[in-house]
DNA sequence: ATTAGCACTTGCAAAATGCAAGCAAATATA
DNA sequence: TATATTTGCTTGCATTTTGCAAGTGCTAAT
């Protein structure tokens, strides 16, 4: 582990996910389901191969994902939240909040009316969700 | 206002904010009440002066921060945040407790020990705060 | 055996970051 | 008044990161 600009948490965690596309990866793992390089690549933002595979390596590095090869094909991977992946949520929550309050491009769909209405229930319901699954996927 | 890469929030919001220094400027700011160039070029993290120039005019740009000529001296100014910047805290205080939580290196002092116990309440208090602030500001 | 799927890797160009010196206007000091 | 300091950048250059698109090697399907 590398030597810390300074030891402000808030500094810390951006030297880890503070960019434009690791906070999408989780996105997509946490909203949209998605488990597979290919499937993060897919994602209508088009990250670049090689900016994907950087990613998430150091993501796993940083103990934020797991990656397990697929049951069905030894070519596939797929990727997991650990518990100090999941505890990312609240933040992507308040990213998607923020956005759509003041982005007028960003029209707010079924989960951001939620989240407009009853931001803390959907917090939690999610972060319940995805720690079980967490928990599934260590086994 | 350039074409997004996505219609999603949370990817339009990392557009803005998603590098590793924004952030920490915004955090001056609402958390350490700097105002100043000078003030912010001061802080442990060292941003470079071509990057620090460039982030505060892409804030102010964005509707985040304003900047004022200081009232005692005419070579110098004072940023504050807007509505739309104050509503950033809530995203700076998950960032903080999270990385409290997951970075052994960055303990928690008064603010950080207030979080994790009462986080909701230290949010909106903040809030109230700042939003009076820059109410007051923008006079 | 051939083709397709999969997860990267690579070479290169463009853009961003970081370092440190420089610049011009305003203010303070001698 | 002249000089020094403060202030907020700007600039030149080297390094790093991002982005594009082609390439690679292993696994799976046909």
């Amino acid at each position: 582990m590398e030597k810390n600009r300074s030891d402000c948490p808030i500094s810390c965690s951006l030297e880890v996910f503070g960019d434009k596309w690791s906070l999408l990866i989780i996105r997509d793992i946490m909203l949209r389901g998605k488990v597979s390089y290919g499937e993060f690549l897919e994602s209508e933002e088009k990250i670049a191969t090689n900016i994907l595979a950087n990613r998430l390596s150091v993501l796993e590095a940083e103990g934020i994902l797991t990656k397990q090869v697929s049951p069905h094909n030894k070519s596939k991977y797929c990727y997991s939240l650990t518990p100090k992946g999941v505890d990312l949520l609240p933040i992507v929550i308040e990213i998607m909040d923020w956005g759509a309050r003041y982005h007028k491009q960003c029209p707010r769909r079924e989960l951001g009316k939620r989240i407009k209405k009853e931001k803390a229930m959907v917090i939690r319901e999610y972060l319940d969700k995805l720690h079980r699954d967490a928990r599934h996927a260590a086994l």
